[in-house]
DNA sequence: TTGACTAGAACGAACGTTCGTTTTAGTATC
DNA sequence: GATACTAAAACGAACGTTCGTTCTAGTCAA
């Protein structure tokens, strides 16, 4: 049981996005399912693009300090990217609604002045871990976002299918031949 | 200049669901760019939904023939694979506005009824080249779903940044690069 | 009593859609 | 060939609904 209003507002408003869209769920729906009033989600929130981007930005957040911890917790680039590849599909599992807040919806449809998703810290974070890998001869040379894109990318393509719900088992089964997949497009050949 | 009604509404609808996004345009801004009233729009369409599900299911039927056309003129999977990744990047760049619509798009927030891109017959088809790609040793056997996830998936999200603006480069600069790292990422090691 | 907070009725704008009408193109009648 | 009729196509003003938001009234600590 949540007390705390603007909290109660997010948790809902994510439900509400994840499950209906932005677009289909009305501050009605809001209200309703947060038991908050219009009156009170209007005293925390300037409109509903403000909840959404409240939301955006809680998440982002999230993901900076997770990655940020994963860098200075891990040596290799190697141990760095599949920590972060474990680490989304734990999400993914756990909280799907955060993983499809995160990666599925289009923000750009309705934040039109954050940046997408690809350009934001976290996914920096990211690249900046394939490229100190492609310094250290880890991973093969090659243009940083191309690298990032094979390496990342199968992975989260497996989150969104996962999400769609096209998956038969579930998602971590997944993670140890889809890591041996994404690492092997972008190791050097010596390693 | 176009005359046929249906495809003046269809193309500008594609337009506009792109730009715009599928909710933030109208009715109003469908009729007004395409110069055609709202009367003939409903007369040809049920509805708003009816416009989207058109333009969706004609794109996903021109990729499935155009997939068709690749397996029939290649011979091996490693070619079949290669010509489709090629075949996306073209088309991303050429006509972005269909490439953004059949792959950037979250249908499900507004075609409910449709099944997910990624269960429809184009992506039956190129899981089908990866599938037949391990029965003849070409591919590490593995998940079919996985396999296929990292052969494409990389490409798929070199798309996106390019749709997104965020590359550098022309998006068919990358297409070697690219592929290098795909094809090695689920290669059988014999080849 | 004051000020932060809550409540939900009320508001105006914008939406998707309908519908009565006009225009067009084709066909039958003389 | 001219006329009358018909059905489909095209039109756009108007409708009812729903939306995001505002506003006024009220509550409760301090």
């Amino acid at each position: 049981m949540q007390t705390h209003i603007p909290n109660k507002v997010l948790t809902t408003a994510l439900n509400l996005f994840t499950t209906k869209g932005y677009f289909s769920t009305s501050m009605r729906d809001i209200t309703a399912d947060s038991a908050v009033s219009t009156g009170s989600v209007y005293h925390y929130f300037k409109d509903k693009e403000g909840v959404a981007t409240a939301l955006y930005r809680s998440m982002i957040e999230r993901m900076r300090v997770a990655l940020l911890h994963i860098v200075s917790t891990h040596d290799t680039s190697h141990d760095q990217c599949h920590a972060v590849i474990s680490l989304l599909f734990k999400i993914a599992e756990e909280e799907p609604e955060v993983m499809s807040f995160m990666l599925y919806t289009k923000h750009r449809e309705f934040l039109p002045a954050e940046p997408p998703v690809c350009s934001s810290e976290p996914f920096e974070i990211m690249r900046s871990m394939v490229q100190s890998g492609m310094d250290k001869g880890e991973i093969e040379q090659r243009d940083v976002l191309v690298a990032s894109t094979c390496l990342y990318g199968g992975a989260i393509k497996m989150i969104t299918s996962h999400l769609d719900g096209i998956l038969d088992q579930p998602l971590s089964s997944y993670l140890d031949d889809i890591w041996a997949c994404s690492w092997r497009a972008v190791a050097s050949s010596k390693s």
